[in-house]
DNA sequence: TATAATTGTGTAAACGCTTACATGTTTGGG
DNA sequence: CCCAAACATGTAAGCGTTTACACAATTATA
């Protein structure tokens, strides 16, 4: 491994100028510059992190906390990791923008983290609805730049970015309807998560505003029994001509429970979901739903922490995704 | 954040001493020992991995390979991350265990290493199939520590980490002709992965040993469409009364086509997989398998490293984990 | 043309650790 | 009681960068 020191001399240069053609930040000529990237290339020199970052004060890692439950410690539906695949794509949208600006990710405990910050990172990205007030508090007091990902905390002053699930929802049931639906069912988790929230209220404005009574039923999205809870809903409430799901995978178990009990979908029943999962456009009917940003939301997440490394003083802000209607075979 | 320097002055030692305290390295007295440690208690101190890193020519950083297959850039089977699962409890093996060894690991993509090998990293972790002789090759030049997990090279003389799939084979097809299944067929991916070759020799050994004639049938485990592929063989081949498929996603589609087309399991039909992965145990009827013990792999590659970061020399081995049949209501 | 601003480069002191070496102090076996 | 181990501690030189500061050369400004 050959260091800027040997850099510096082949170059007849100082280590001073040879960082300074490295980093990009202050005078070098064109000439030395040419010359000291010459040797750069030649000795296939790369500059050790370690050292820059001992200099800087950096380690250029910056540390993506999930809880527990999101890592699925839980193994609540036959997906090992990351949940139903959202924060996958979060992650990979974090990781590919981080390793393009030079820094490594890693995957923290949320649950760890809150009995001691890790050191060794100089920032963090706070995944996912288990980020609580008290957290926000513990990493403030951490003096380390981050920010909150798909995660809203009402009153904290805060950076994060989230997606704007109200805009999305609103094109979604306004294209069922317009295209005849008129009992549009929704059934929804928990709304203190702001996406369930934003869509129940995105679902209800839109089904008032065509003179529709929305009905809304609160599941367990990930524990409910579909094939139970449905016929339970329909004896109640009639048999709905359209279903609205909180998210895809709600959707995917939906579906399942049309194809085993007979329903034919599109043509006795439509059905929309969110997110567009992964499987969305694969399964049969394709899935129409609204589509969230996941990738841009880590890589954007991912662009914001770094200007909080560098840029000293930036004024907390959140950032909206927004989300869009995709239609497919599901519905009309 | 306070220094070592620190620790060193309010203690009334050397920073060597201090050094020596929290590395456990060198002779200290009990007495020094205890004051060292209060002031560290007392100062909140935590040793600067990049400062230590630097004196010591180590990042305490693991790369964790994966080829983008694996990555799932494909995105194959709606699964967004690590295929179905079995690597990500092998990286979870890898996390904690690296977490323990007070080290960091981050993933890191086959393919952009083969452009250029990260010099970030101390050691790395080869994950998976697409491992080719030539990465050995690679690795190799590049001087630092690796080990292949769950891939194996004929020929090759490097450290390895696999599970036997034969042993946990034989239990399995064995229990299965002891309870009378007569006509078993297997099903079973590319034989290049070890693996499939593991579990299609252990199937064709102990068919032969009962005397009973192996019928094997190769498809593509991730995209065969199962629901047109099973009628084919079983048109060409008659029905078998039991199936020991490949690995728990094979099995679990082939599942839901005997759900559709009214073979009731385990009445009408056995049926068997491997690997044990996530959803075997909660599907239904749960599935037997041959139990993988992947956040063991990951673990002992993980410590398996740690070795050969720190002791010279070693002599590479080949570690395999044994494999055991679990019987659960996919057959009798 | 004198002076100020802008460029270009080098020197050397950090950054927070580890560790070879030197030195001094205890032990304990003979 | 002597001397060699074993034990305990300190000194200081790195590790490979960054960067404040100093100084020189060039260019712009009046």
């Amino acid at each position: 491994m050959s260091s800027i020191n040997e850099v510096a001399k082949l170059a007849g240069v100082s280590t001073a100028t040879v960082s300074r053609v490295i980093s990009g930040k202050g005078y070098v000529s064109e000439k030395t510059k040419a010359i000291v990237l010459k040797v750069i290339e030649e000795l296939d020199y790369t500059p050790s992190k370690t050292a820059s970052g001992l200099a800087r004060r950096k380690n250029f890692k910056i540390g993506v906390v999930f809880s527990n439950r999101i890592l699925n410690y839980e193994k609540n539906d036959g997906h090992d990791f990351l949940g139903d695949g959202f924060y996958t794509t979060v992650f990979k949208g974090i990781k590919e923008k981080a390793s393009k600006l030079n820094m490594t990710v890693s995957i923290l405990v949320l649950e760890e983290q809150r009995k001691r910050i890790d050191s060794d990172y100089d920032a963090f990205l706070l995944i996912g609805g288990d980020i609580s007030v008290e957290d926000v508090t513990l990493f403030r007091e951490n003096q380390k730049p981050f920010i909150l990902v798909d995660q809203h905390l009402k009153g904290c002053s805060v950076d994060s970015i989230v997606s704007n699930g109200y805009d999305g929802t609103v094109s979604c049931v306004s294209h069922l309807i317009e295209k005849g639906y008129r009992k549009i069912f929704h059934i929804h988790g928990p709304l203190l998560h702001y996406g369930f929230k934003d869509r129940y209220e995105g679902y209800r404005d839109t089904m008032k505003q065509y003179g529709f009574f929305p009905r809304t039923f609160l599941c367990d999205d990930i524990k409910d029994d579909f094939d139970v809870l449905l016929p339970q809903i329909f004896k109640h409430e009639g048999v709905p001509d359209c279903i609205f799901a909180g998210n895809d995978s709600m959707a995917k178990k939906i579906l399942a429970y049309f194809s085993k009990s007979g329903f034919r979908v599109p043509e006795d029943i439509g059905l929309a979901g969110f997110d567009d999962a992964i499987f969305a456009s694969t399964i049969s009917p394709s899935l129409s739903t609204v589509k969230v940003y996941r990738y841009e939301m880590g890589d954007l997440a991912t662009e914001r922490i770094r200007q909080l490394l560098y840029d000293e003083n930036i004024h907390p802000v959140k950032i909206s995704l927004h989300t869009s209607f995709i239609k497919r075979d599901s519905c009309l």
